[in-house]
RNA sequence: GCACUCGUAGCUCAAUUGGAUAGAGCAAUGGACUUCGGAUCCAUAGGUUGUAGGUUCGACUCCUACCGAGUGCACCA
């Protein structure tokens, strides 16, 4: 039973008589943040009593009288400025702990409507390698598709691959041009990004070499203002001198920015001109901008050689980018890349305009929103489509397929404007059944404090950043066991076992564990952390009662068969009613789509567990009754940190 | 220029969406029966929630201005 939800409901016959609308009144009953203020609280009466004229106590004294929740809670009680406190009866505490028992699903009940649910997440280039970037969008997208799941919803996990953009015609480009066939037999994934990354930095320069005078002439522009500026006097008026400083201040983040510009054009073009290889390349190719942009649309228009380089490529690299999930343990319902849509896009594109939504402006097709200068590009001047056309059709295949009635993309937060517009545009289109949610995370920012961008040189690779991690762990592993009192008891294998589980649980818990919206600094040591709110706490907590439950001896089966839960002291009390709120901070942390709010009810829970365990022995229990209701406990905590742990991506391991 | 996001303990972050005395972890300090697994537990210290106003019974949360950091803005996704 969700206790919670039960509670609002009562208070929602509760309130009847004393609001038009109950349920959002009823909303306001709430676990208590102090445990000296009972178990639950209601925060209603404030409100609603000032709407109604009323004093806050005497109405909640009213609504209390005609309140029944007798069954599960101690006498209700007014306190402060009217709030209502609750506190759980220990008989109901103790029935409802004992009914988990038997119960597989630790007492979470299916949702009452279940949604068609598709989340889009991950969405990596299939012709780069994935790098940190990729890891919150698909650790957290992970998450949500086994939290909603596990609730009962429908879900369906997309994988929306990149695998039909410009960065395919760069690497056609280079295989055309500068492959190294020895090398794409050895590894054709690691050929092809580096034939990637060849083209893309040949292209930078060709871009930017012949921009570099007016660059800096901009510097030099820039840098005259600031001078004069500079040379200004100060007016006696403090309100003109204020603003005088404010102008110059921005004069100078300006030219900041100019130099900015200049100095990472400069050392890009440096880097090719000052690698004899490179320069003889980028000499000999003068035309490669234009031309692997020409190899693009040669694919998308089906000419036979770029269509078979793109058929033998991709299976390919998707092959590559499987074994890192496999890793992680992350699965996908579907795979559909954008060029699966690439057949729809004309006729979107068609209906957008039929329909009038979208008319052609300096070339290209645009949707212009309301409230939004920039347009919606949905096809280009040389005709090509853009993302916004391919996720437009993926909105209407979702619904027709899936039967979406929510669809969530898990993607940084800087594509906000993007998803606002396909939104607003997708909801024009006359897809209105359908909600659509852009669960945004924050931007992973180096120690400089700037966003974290994938140049060349400081990428850190996912692969690299996972190895990282165990290994890390593994030497955490290594000390803890050869430190055990009896003498190690994990073999190579086991080490290695746990190592793996521990290392990516450390690094999936650290973007988990933080609300995803704000950004973070990339940081190993946070990452990589093993105390503290951690997984590591969570799965030493698991262990550990397994490691009880071994030396006891017991059948954990059979102990669920005729055992029976007791509570009597504080920390026994305290363990049960967290196991009981399991459901709670699953509703929590699917209502906006938070993993947070699951990592933290996890922590606290096996803190309280800890708690338990330093205060109430259990194999060494006063009585045979005892020891059974507290190896009762010890199981339905294990069996809770094993399902949360899951639902995050986190392995559990007995012996650690 | 326009738009959006964010400023919370020394550090990294929470705060159940307007509720009671703003909470955790890390780091620091002090403690825990000769340990049912010490990767643990308990305690102490640490705050004018960027600043100034406003809204109200009540504000980290909402509004206004300012300061500071960041992101996006016509054919890359």
């Amino acid at each position: 039973m969700n206790l919670l939800n039960e509670l609002r409901s009562r208070f929602e016959t509760a309130l009847t008589p004393f609001a038009i609308d109950p349920a959002p009144f009823a909303a306001m009953v709430k676990p208590t943040q102090d445990a000296k203020f009972g178990d639950y609280q209601a925060n209603c009466c404030m409100p609603l009593a000032k709407q109604r004229g009323e004093n806050p106590r005497e109405l909640a004294a009213k609504v209390v009288a005609a309140l029944d929740v007798a069954e599960f809670c101690e006498p209700p009680e007014v306190a402060g400025a009217g709030f209502i406190n609750l506190r759980v009866r220990p008989e109901w505490l103790q029935e409802q702990t004992n009914a988990l028992i038997a119960n597989t699903r630790l007492g979470v009940e299916p949702v009452a409507q279940p949604h068609h649910i598709v989340v889009d997440f991950s969405s990596p280039n299939v012709a780069k390698p994935m790098h940190v970037g990729h890891l919150r969008s698909t650790v957290i997208g992970d998450a949500l598709c086994k939290i909603l799941k596990f609730q009962g919803h429908h879900v369906i996990s997309d994988n929306h691959v990149g695998d039909w953009g410009t960065q395919f015609g760069m690497i056609i480009y280079g295989y055309k041009h500068f492959l190294d066939q020895a090398a794409l037999e050895r590894d054709m994934v690691g050929e092809l990004a580096r034939l990637y990354r060849l083209v893309n930095q040949l292209c930078d320069y060709h871009d930017l070499k012949p921009k570099l005078p007016k660059l800096q002439e901009a510097v030099a522009e820039k840098q005259k203002t600031v001078t004069e500026a500079e040379g200004n006097t100060i007016p006696t008026d403090a309100k003109k001198a204020d603003s005088l400083k404010k102008q110059l201040k921005k004069l100078r983040e300006q030219l900041a920015d100019a130099q900015a510009d200049l100095e990472s054009a400069q050392s890009k073009c440096a880097a090719v001109e000052g690698d004899a290889t490179l320069k003889a390349l980028a000499d000999g190719h003068p035309k490669i901008v234009v031309e692997s942009r020409l190899e693009t649309s040669m694919l998308h228009a089906g000419e036979r050689v770029n269509r078979e380089l793109w058929q033998r490529f991709v299976p390919e690299c998707l092959e590559a980018i499987q074994r890192m999930y496999d890793r992680l343990g992350v699965n996908f319902d579907h795979t559909l890349g954008e060029s699966y849509y690439d057949p729809l896009l004309k006729s979107v594109v068609e209906e957008m305009q039929a329909k009038g939504l979208a008319r052609e402006s300096d070339g290209a097709v645009c949707v212009f929103n309301a409230g939004f200068e920039a347009p919606f590009i949905i096809r280009k001047r040389d005709g090509a489509f853009t993302y916004a056309t391919t996720d437009l059709a993926t909105i209407k295949y979702r619904v027709q397929e899936f039967q979406a009635d929510l669809i969530l993309y898990v993607v940084d937060s800087r594509q906000s404007e993007h998803f606002v517009q396909l939104f607003d545009t997708a909801r024009q289109w006359g897809y209105t059944g359908v909600e659509l949610q852009h669960v945004k995370f924050g931007t992973i920012l180096g120690k400089d404090n700037r966003p974290y961008k994938t140049r060349s040189g400081d990428t850190v690779g996912l692969e690299s950043l996972l190895d990282e991690g165990v290994a890390n762990a593994r030497r955490i592993v290594d000390a803890n066991d050869d430190r055990k009192e009896g003498g190690p008891v994990l073999d190579e294998a086991a080490r290695a076992r746990v190592a793996e589980a521990v290392g990516l649980g450390a690094i999936k818990y650290a973007d988990l564990s933080q609300n995803r919206e704000s950004d973070y600094v990339f940081d190993w040591e946070r990452m990589l952390a093993t105390t503290g709110d951690t997984a590591t706490y969570m799965q030493y907590a698991y262990a550990r009662i397994c490691g009880i439950l071994r030396k006891g001896d017991v059948d954990r089966e059979a102990l669920r068969v005729d055992g029976k839960i007791v509570l009597e002291q504080p920390a026994e009390r305290a363990l049960a009613i967290k196991l009981l709120q399991f459901g709670e901070a699953l509703d929590q942390a699917s209502f906006e789509f938070r993993p947070n709010f699951l990592t933290a009810y996890l922590f606290e829970a096996a803190n309280t567990f800890s708690t338990f365990y330093a205060k109430c022995d259990v194999l060494k229990a006063a009585t045979p009754e005892l020891r059974t209701s507290r190896l009762l406990l010890c199981d339905l905590t294990a069996r809770m940190l094993q399902q949360g742990l899951g639902l995050l991506g986190v392995e559990t391991i007995e012996q650690m």
